[in-house]
DNA sequence: ATCGCCTCCTGCGCGC
DNA sequence: TGCGCGCAGGAGGCGA
């Protein structure tokens, strides 16, 4: 499930390999994901050069001289950068063959990612343009959501995972910074003060700083792909403990499903 | 406008 | 050891 530092981390990846490359041809194995692969990328790019691989939230934006290429991957998504020839593993499903003879694999199990087309400028598409800042960006702070969450009843876990409020708090993240800054997943969002929002977002910005750069140093290897997402690496508080002691006050960690979604707590640290 | 539930799909873990 | 079942999970879509 790549959070948005794998996300980041699989840009950083990728783009020394084929920025600037033109495209050779597409091979589409599998387009049954989220949404139809278009048939018509298959035309549209070979020929085409790739001027940038930028990223909005957990898209990735793939930008060519006609249109953008919109990558996201899922759950169980993954990019890599491999010889053509490389042997297809199960799963395989989409293959950029570059002139330069590298080739952007796609490689999705659960098939929940998506591959979209798009001739529009990349902001003014629908999955992009009503999107929240990004969590490292100074325009996401406590006033930000304050302003967004009054009179909100939802809970303020939910209210952090919608990405109309901010980008690329996951599941994970979302359970994990909460602790950190000490708030109860199932408050209220409108009810939350300002103050608690300030440390709500300092706690946002350095669970995700430190997970870019764990994904940074365990992620590195693009070409070669045997590289683990940078969150099994950091040291998890709360994500998956249930009944395990709290590591601030020892009391067994609490789980519930919150929106569908597990979702880990100390009933002491958090109110 | 807001909220809560549904859906897509496969791999994994559990129980027997 | 092997089988089958149930569930997790990102996020858009939809009905209430």
């Amino acid at each position: 499930m790549p959070e948005l530092p794998e996300v980041e981390t699989t840009r950083l990846g990728i783009s020394p390999h084929i920025e600037k490359q033109t495209v050779h041809s597409v091979i589409v194995r599998n387009g049954k994901l989220r949404w139809p692969v278009p048939n018509a990328i298959k035309k549209i790019l070979p020929k085409q050069i790739l001027l940038s691989i930028t990223r909005r939230g957990k898209y990735l934006i793939l930008e060519f001289k006609n249109g953008c290429l919109l990558i996201h991957l899922g759950m169980s998504g993954s990019l890599q950068v491999v010889s053509p020839k490389k042997e297809l593993r199960k799963h395989d499903h989409v293959d950029i063959i570059f002139k330069n003879n590298q080739c952007l694999r796609y490689h999705d199990p659960r098939r929940f990612g998506s591959i979209l087309w798009t001739n529009k400028p990349p902001f003014e598409h629908k999955l992009l343009k009503d999107l929240g800042p990004e969590p490292l960006d100074k325009t996401f702070n406590a006033q930000h959501l304050w302003d967004r969450s009054r009179k909100r009843r939802v809970t303020i876990k939910q209210f952090i995972m919608d990405s109309h409020n901010v980008v690329g708090v996951g599941n994970i993240y979302a359970s994990e910074s909460l602790f950190r800054a000490g708030i109860h997943p199932r408050r209220a969002a409108g009810k939350v003060s300002l103050e608690q929002y300030n440390l709500l977002v300092k706690s946002i910005k350095t669970v995700i700083k430190a997970a870019i750069k764990q994904g940074g140093t365990t992620l590195k290897d693009f070409t070669g792909g045997d590289g683990k997402p940078g969150y099994f690496q950091q040291r998890l508080n709360v994500y998956g403990r249930k009944g395990e002691p709290c590591r601030q006050c020892d009391k067994p960690i609490s789980h519930c499903v919150m929106g569908q979604r597990a979702t880990y707590y100390c009933t002491v640290c958090q109110k």
